[in-house]
Formats: C-alpha cells, sequence, structure tokens
DNA sequence: CTGTTAGCGCCTTCAC
DNA sequence: GTGAAGGCGCTAACAG
C-alpha cells in the first residue's frame, strides 16, 4: 500500500485538497479547522508518508541540525559530553552531526566547511589541540551560525564558553590532602600550553599557600597523558629526600601508572601516599579503592552547552551576550584515605 | 568581501556566465572546459561560496549522509564502534548523524522516523535491548534504505551483520583459565535473551566440554551488568562446597564488583581465584593486573560496518547480498596468572 | 479557512 | 562547450 516517496501532493491530489492546505495540517497551523486535520493526518499515515526534511529546510533555511566537533569521540570525557548533547538535542526536535577532529587542525577545518555545508544552526566544539589560529572560524559567524564552545577555552569575543572549574578543582584536590594530613604533595602537571592544565596547577599551589605549605619545584612532575609518565615520576619521587606523602595528579592516566608502579613495590595507598586524580576516562573509578578522583561532570556540560546553544539560535534576533558558563566537577573519596 | 550565502547563480552573474556551467564546473565536469573551471573555481573561492548540500541532495535525492543508532554513546564500546564509523564515512565523503535509542523502543522507531525524514542513505544500528518486533524497520527497506546491524545480531532477512564471534570469545576466554590450571570455573552470565550473552556461555560450557571438566549448573551465575550482582555472586560463590578457582565473567561489570568484593574479603587474584572478564570499556584494562580481558575490537567493527554499508549504498542496483562479517575479539593477558 | 503562486539552491535533461 | 528551462518537496506570501 504505502510506497516509495509519497509527497504532500500526492496527499492533497487524493484528498482533493491543495498541497499547501496538506502542509498547512501537517504543521499544525491554526489556519486549517480541525476536521481537515484530522483527514490530512489519517492519510498521511495511511500513504506511508514522510516528511521531506530537506526541502523544509531549505525552503526555511532552518536545518534544526547541529554539528558537534569533538577530537575524539571514544574519549570517555567527549562521549558523555556527546550523550548530555544528543539528549538535550532531541528533547528539543534537533539532529545531531558529530565530527571528530583527532586533534589536527586540517581536519576541523575541512568539518567546519562540510557543517556549514549542511547548514547546520549551530555548533558545539572543542578546539583541538593543534589549532591555534582562529580565522576558519570567523565563516560561522558571517553565515550567523552560532558557535559555542566547551571544555576547552576559546577566547575569541563574542563567543560562549562552557567549562570546568580546573583552577578550582585543582585547589579542592590538593585542600583534600592536605585535610587528611598531607604535608609533602606532589603534583603531576599536565601540558602547560593546556588552560586547564595550567589552571589545576594554580590551584594546587593556591590550596598549599592557604594552608601555609611552602611550595616546592621539585615537587612538580610534568607529563604528557601518558601512563609511562606516572611510572617514571613514581621513581624519581621515591627517590626524593624527603619523603611525598601526597600525589594530586592533574590527569588520571599518569595516577594510573603511578598507582601500578607504587604498589608493586610495596607502596601503600593510601597509608604512605594518597592519590587524588582527575578522571577523564571511568577507568580512576574502579582502579583502585584508593584513589580519590575528580569527576568531569560530561553530560551535565553536554546538557549546559546545548541548551545555551538553541537558546542562541532561537533568539538570534536580540542576539545574546556572550557568555561563560562554569561547571562545578566533583570530588569522589572513594574510601577514608590516610592517616 | 565575501557575504552571506553565495550562490552558483553569483557566481555566474559575476562571470556572465551561465548558473549550470558553474554547477558542472565546481562538480568537475567533463562537459567543461579546464580554463572556466579554473575561472569559475577561483571566483567560488573568492564570493566565499559554499555548496548548499541541502539543496543539491533534495535535487539528485542522495544525501551522502549515514544514520547510525546505538543504545548508549557513551558505553566505551560503542563510542569506539562509532568513532571507527565516523572516520570511514569521512574518508568517503558521508556524513554521520548519531543517535542513541536508551534501549527504548519508542525511541527507536522515532528515531527511524527521523533518519528517514532526514533522507538518510543509510542506516548503521545495534538493535535496542527492548526491540523484539522489527515492523518499524520495513519503512527503510521500502524506501530503499540500506541497513546493517553491527554487535547485535538481528535476524531480518537480507540484512547484513557485523558481529563479535562470541561463542569463541567465550571458549578461549573459559579455555584460557583450563590451561592455566583451573579446575572450577564459575561463569558470571549476562541476559540469556541475549545472543551474545547466550553464545559465551555456550563457548564456557564448550571449553568445559572439550577439557573433560564437567559442566555444573551451581557454577552460573546470572548477572544483568551491574557491580552489585558482580559483588552478589562472589558472595555465594565463596559460600560453595567446593571452592571456585577461576571466573569467566560475561561482562566486565560484574567482573569488577566480583574483583572488588573478593579482594576485599581477602581473596588473592589471580593466585586463589583467576578472572577472565570481557572488557565493553576501558576500566577492564586497568582495574587489576589480574584480570585477563576478552577485548572487543570496537574501531574495527565500526570500520567493518561503514564498509560494508558503503559498499550496499553505491552498488545498490545489482543488490549485494546480505552477508555475515565475524570480528575476532583478543584475549589480553595482563599478567601471567595462576599457579 | 483554503487555494494560487512563487521560489529556496541545485542539477540535469534538452537544445544549440 | 555552454545556455535555457524545469523541477526535487516544501512553505510562505498573497488572495479570496
Amino acid at each position: 500500500m504505502q510506497n516509495n516517496k509519497v509527497t504532500i501532493h500526492d496527499i492533497a491530489k487524493a484528498l482533493n485538497l491543495d498541497s499547501s492546505t496538506v502542509s498547512r495540517a501537517l504543521n499544525d497551523s491554526p489556519r486549517v479547522i480541525q476536521k481537515t486535520k484530522d483527514i490530512v493526518l489519517a492519510k498521511a499515515t495511511e500513504m506511508g508518508y514522510q516528511r521531506n526534511h530537506l526541502a523544509s529546510s531549505l525552503r526555511k533555511s532552518k536545518t534544526n541540525t547541529i554539528g558537534v566537533i569533538v577530537p575524539r569521540i571514544s574519549r570517555h570525557f567527549f562521549s558523555s559530553v556527546i550523550s548530555g548533547i544528543e539528549e538535550t538535542a532531541y528533547e528539543a526536535g534537533y539532529t545531531v552531526i558529530i565530527c571528530q577532529s583527532l586533534e589536527q587542525f586540517n581536519r576541523e577545518k575541512k568539518i567546519i566547511n562540510t557543517l556549514m555545508g549542511q547548514r547546520v544552526d549551530g555548533v558545539l566544539m572543542s578546539i583541538s589541540m593543534e589549532t591555534k589560529d582562529y580565522k576558519h572560524l570567523e565563516v560561522l559567524k558571517k553565515q550567523g551560525i552560532q558557535l559555542v564552545f566547551f571544555d576547552r577555552h576559546c577566547d575569541i569575543p563574542n563567543y560562549s564558553n562552557v567549562l570546568i572549574d580546573d583552577f578550582n578543582s585543582g585547589f579542592e584536590a590538593t585542600e583534600h590532602l592536605i585535610l587528611k594530613g598531607c604535608k609533602h604533595i606532589a603534583h603531576f602537571s599536565g601540558p602547560q600550553n593546556l588552560e586547564i592544565y595550567k589552571n589545576r596547577f594554580k590551584g594546587y599551589k593556591h590550596a598549599l599557600s592557604k594552608h601555609g605549605l611552602p611550595f616546592e619545584e621539585a615537587l612538580v612532575f610534568p607529563s604528557k597523558l601518558m601512563e609511562e609518565d606516572g611510572r617514571k615520576n613514581s621513581e624519581k619521587l621515591l627517590a626524593l629526600p624527603n619523603p611525598v606523602d601526597g600525589i594530586f595528579s592533574a590527569n588520571d592516566v599518569a595516577a594510573i601508572g603511578a598507582i601500578k608502579y607504587l604498589t608493586s613495590n610495596g607502596v601503600k595507598i593510601p597509608e604512605d601516599i594518597a592519590i587524588v586524580g582527575f578522571s577523564n576516562e571511568p577507568i580512576s573509578t574502579v582502579i583502585n579503592p584508593a584513589l580519590t578522583t575528580i569527576n568531569q561532570p560530561g553530560i551535565e556540560i553536554g546538557k549546559a552547552a546545548t541548551a545555551l546553544l538553541l537558546r542562541q539560535i532561537t533568539k538570534e534576533n536580540d542576539a545574546l551576550d556572550a557568555q561563560t558558563i562554569i561547571m562545578d566537577s566533583n570530588l569522589i573519596e572513594r574510601q577514608s584515605s590516610k592517616k
């Protein structure tokens, strides 16, 4: 019965109506009497009608589609964010196109073009690590396409950011250790060209100074988000003259490496050394009950960013001011650690 | 200079050409002389032209878009698959629309409609757990939209599946334990209405029988993919008259619960009890060096499924036969476990 | 309340 | 090798 590609014209013909009336009926326009709507709707389902969004979007120049650009979908933090984005978008009747930059500037550029070609109504993105220059984003503004950044701060005037309060997270993580009685707290830092790691580091220093502990350069160990770093850092750390009794790791991968190395070398966690690590991956939550984690609220960030973007899309006229939303990450203590 | 919404007509006007020539030039048609192409292309970039895919797709009734339906994006296995899908699709010039069913049949139904409305060229899906009835998928076939299932087998004639060899994985996991010297191996099973868990269970039984070990119903513990199950099962398991010396868990969440419970009750892993668990999440790879894992090749599945789908889309005429691709999962031993 | 008309931007016959 | 014309399916004026 129902066949390939039924259009509003087919319905109109079958009902001796005009296609515009059918269109209005299907869009629940107040300018069509209820009875007509019922008839049209019944016929439409009977004939297996499927609205063609392409045509509709073309006509309305509104696609109800948003583009999402993340460095890598399979990183748990980003997939959580996407999950939140999809949910909020779905509820609002929006479709989501997902792209991954793989941290490559060129891919990012090409993706922007693709999304423009798809005529998305807005874009949510976490800028790639390689990106230092933002010219490729100007076209979006020129076309009136809304853009909201999440997770990775991007300082372009008039654009909104949805971020995690890394300074505060670093501060809380470190203070947590201090309150547990730690006196010599090491810091495994991340790449210092990234704001998030800089801020966590600042939070660490601030907590130390607030509690009257000295900041020692020797206790700061760089790391490149590899387990190997965690192992090597731990090795050096055990060789220090003053024994360390706490570690705040700005990234969980290094924390994992550290835990593996330390435990296999007879160090008890958290009795000898307490550790707090960020959890970008669900890994941390189970790797060791002794690891206290700072959880990144991916889903919430996704929802907040999407809600903001949709607000900007719909209120495009009296353009919303750019704003920065700061989400709190939450410290989750797995075990009453330490002393 | 470049402004809002440049169309091929604008380019044509600026060049004293016809829009059709511009269109052909931009599509690199052989029916346009090279010189013209160069001029058009130059002007296009100069004016900041962006092809409108909506219009193009509408005209060609081909969107170069594929829809993906997964139960939940943030589950690591699925985000890996999506990652693979996105990569392969991107290379082939396709855009990917992601949707999550959240295991709900109604959402799945609605998503199918949305994707049809978006006129996707094909769909990749992992059917929701709630879905028992496949009528809502018939429209796809009726509209000639290609469909490939992945991970969760779906037995509808003429549709392809890309799956993991669960029987073999279950077999290998169990055999691994046997070869390590285990004599009493428990099995934490998953929901038996799902093929994958049934097959892992079968693999378990087959390994036992192959090696002359008795199958004992009492050693099979149901689980619903919750840590809690793992804990409860472990509790029961410790109370058995014959001590268990190995566990093959069909899902890693239960395995994690088990490890937490067992280690906190003084059981040494793998010395007392060796464990092999599936790793849907990266969790397992680090939770305990003693946990041997069976890794699900998400990215590879995504790539294979996409490649297959694209082949079906492009060779639509002499329709490809439905096929089933079986991917091997690989057992990763974290430590020379046991005895 | 419903019909008429026009066009969103592109591609594709068909002419020349 | 290029131009002219028409239409993909839908919606938004403008009528009546």
